[in-house]
DNA sequence: CTGAAAGCGCTTACAG
DNA sequence: CTGAAAGCGCTTACAG
């Protein structure tokens, strides 16, 4: 070891290492790592002792080396796509703050789904980070040369949200359909009848879940779907809009709309306001997500709040095998592991009633263009 | 060194060591580590034979043997509070990116702002991880504990958009007060001499510099800044409402409103339409840090766009030595580096010149609570 | 231009 | 209950 330039005039920047930490509880290197790893085999009083010392030297355990010389790296991975998605933020900072409890690490890595080289790109991470475990995020848990790159290099992953259950992977996700099925008979209780859905992007899977769920409920309250009240959408603000346009084109508008998001959600509120409806009198608004923005516009948009942050945690458990809250052993099995973690209905202003009462001709609420 | 079984056929699920590539390059690993690290001295064929190999063995050397027996540890660490700000998100994203474009990862740590024991917390990450820099974003950049933390174990750390400059510490920016002339000179070219600012949380250094920029701006313009139309917020959509309610409250209302933030300025867009105003033509709205809800509303706000992911890249290669775009060397001098990235306006529906030939009365569009 | 040796700070078998 | 030895896969000085 050369000499370390040191910043300042305060403290040697020399790191204290096992040996530091041996040398002056007066045992072994072997004990210290005993100690620290919560091995069994340990008179009380000795690891008292080096307990004592390594919070008086303030030791910690190079990451490096323990990765190097055991089997365990303390690093979780988290890929993702789509970065503004407010789930992923989620998702990122449960597992973030689950990891840290567990000592390990959250290493993020954002990537294009799109790229040629995905499979190499993750091959790379995985084999120059050897984490121990990997958490995706849609789309890419349901991304083939993503599952296959870590399939093939045999590093632990749990998917969040997955389109297709897989037998070698363990999953966590929420109820879609059952959500779907609670935002629905809210709008229902509330007296609707004529309930417009916006389906979510065709090519994600739980734009059909959230479908099934509104039929379901419909079906269960034995009010007819009618077949212009479902419009196709692709979870993007705009389709919202386009959506409303084409409802309140109808003879027989719609007194509630179930959008699969809120940013969509978000567009019919704005294209209905637009057009000088009152919501949530002249139309109720429904939404799913929660998102940031649904609380950020008047009136705030009833909604369904992801358990993000718990899928996050119950994956870094299901990766470093803690048990978790509910007694579930995280035991590594080969077994297709399936979470399923309770949502939250916000019912906020935008769902009410319909106001058949206090009805008025849309066109004297028409602002000029 | 026992029998070198040379294994051929079938694939070995070991992993492929600098000693794999070495024996089958025909070199010592001392070459093999020379050609990764991009090392000269390496003649010019025996670099191509072992970039093959490499190649053909697909192998990526591991971090931590790299870390572990060397000075880098070829990760970057990022500290974040307040995971909602789409500010962090778009620190990450940059930051993640130009990691792996230059062989490094980024390891994401939540931390609580107002933990008792954050110092410790960053200690121990650093003294665990031995990160190569580290990224803090506001408010952990201006928290005296991260940074003492961060100063005493010499860690290199670029702050982003820190309230204070420090002379240990590199920082990276964008300049607040010429982005709020900006906005505040658009709204004056628009014909608005009546303009109301609603400041920023009195904590946050941006909020203290945008303020300043509004008013540089106006008396620039020889404009008078009425004490009445500048009002505190606190950077939170509730306050943006607030601030409405009591601008409306005056007998001469402002034409347009410069809030500080968007979520402010979601909340004056709300309650502004909520008293029936027609905005932009009663109210021309501007906002500053484009969040995802700024163009998820109607109309969409007019705001300032934060150079969040070149800030973050910059950040990331001021810690990594790496030159950047402009051919500033990212050294690591002891000179306070302070980069300034350029913002961007972004102009949408939510303003206009006022609309005083078709202005009416404010009752007229008043409706009933 | 190239390589043999030592060692980074831990954990993994083993012994006792 | 405790420890001495070997080794994880690289890089750092050194030699030549």
């Amino acid at each position: 070891m050369g000499t370390p330039r040191t910043p300042l005039a305060a403290p040697p920047a020399a790191t204290t290492t096992i040996s530091d930490v041996a040398k002056r509880a007066g045992v072994s290197i072997k004990t210290v790592s005993r100690v620290m790893n919560n091995e069994p085999g340990v008179r009380a009083d000795t690891r008292a002792k080096v307990l004592e010392v390594i919070a008086e030297l303030r030791y910690r355990p190079s990451q490096s080396a323990r990765s190097l010389a055991g089997a365990r790296s303390f690093l979780i991975g988290l890929l993702y796509f789509d970065p503004s998605a407010a789930f992923v933020s989620g998702v990122q900072q449960g597992a973030t703050m689950r990891c840290r409890e567990a000592g390990y690490h959250l290493v993020v890595e954002s990537m294009d789904n799109d790229a040629h080289d995905l499979g190499e790109q993750v091959h790379r991470m995985v084999s120059t980070l050897r984490p121990d475990g990997m958490i995706l995020t849609p789309p890419l848990c349901d991304n083939p040369h993503v599952l296959k790159a870590l399939h093939d290099s045999a590093t632990p992953t749990v998917l969040v949200s997955p389109a297709r259950q897989r037998k070698d992977m363990p999953s966590v996700r929420m109820d879609d359909v059952h959500a779907a099925e609670e935002i629905t008979n809210l709008l229902l209780s509330l007296g609707h009848r004529r309930i417009a859905f916006i389906r979510g992007a065709a090519d994600q899977a739980a734009s059909a879940l959230r479908e099934q769920g509104f039929v379901k409920a419909m079906k269960a309250a034995r009010v007819e779907v009618a077949p212009e009240l479902v419009i196709d959408g692709d979870f993007r603000f705009e389709s919202g809009v386009a959506a409303t346009h084409q409802l309140l084109k109808l003879r027989h508008h719609p007194t509630a709309v179930f959008a699969s998001n809120d940013d969509m959600a978000l567009g019919v509120l704005a294209a209905a306001q637009r057009q000088g409806l009152a919501i949530p009198g002249d139309l109720a608004i429904a939404g799913f997500d929660d998102s940031p923005a649904s609380s950020l516009v008047w009136p705030p948009l009833t909604t369904m709040r992801q358990p993000t942050l718990a899928m996050a945690r119950a994956a870094v458990d299901l990766l470093i095998g803690t048990p978790t809250v509910e007694g579930t052993p995280g035991t590594r099995t080969t077994a297709a592991i399936q979470r399923v973690l309770p949502h939250e209905l916000i019912v906020r202003d935008s769902t009410s009633a319909p106001a058949r009462a206090t009805r008025r001709p849309a066109g004297a609420w028409r602002q000029e263009e």
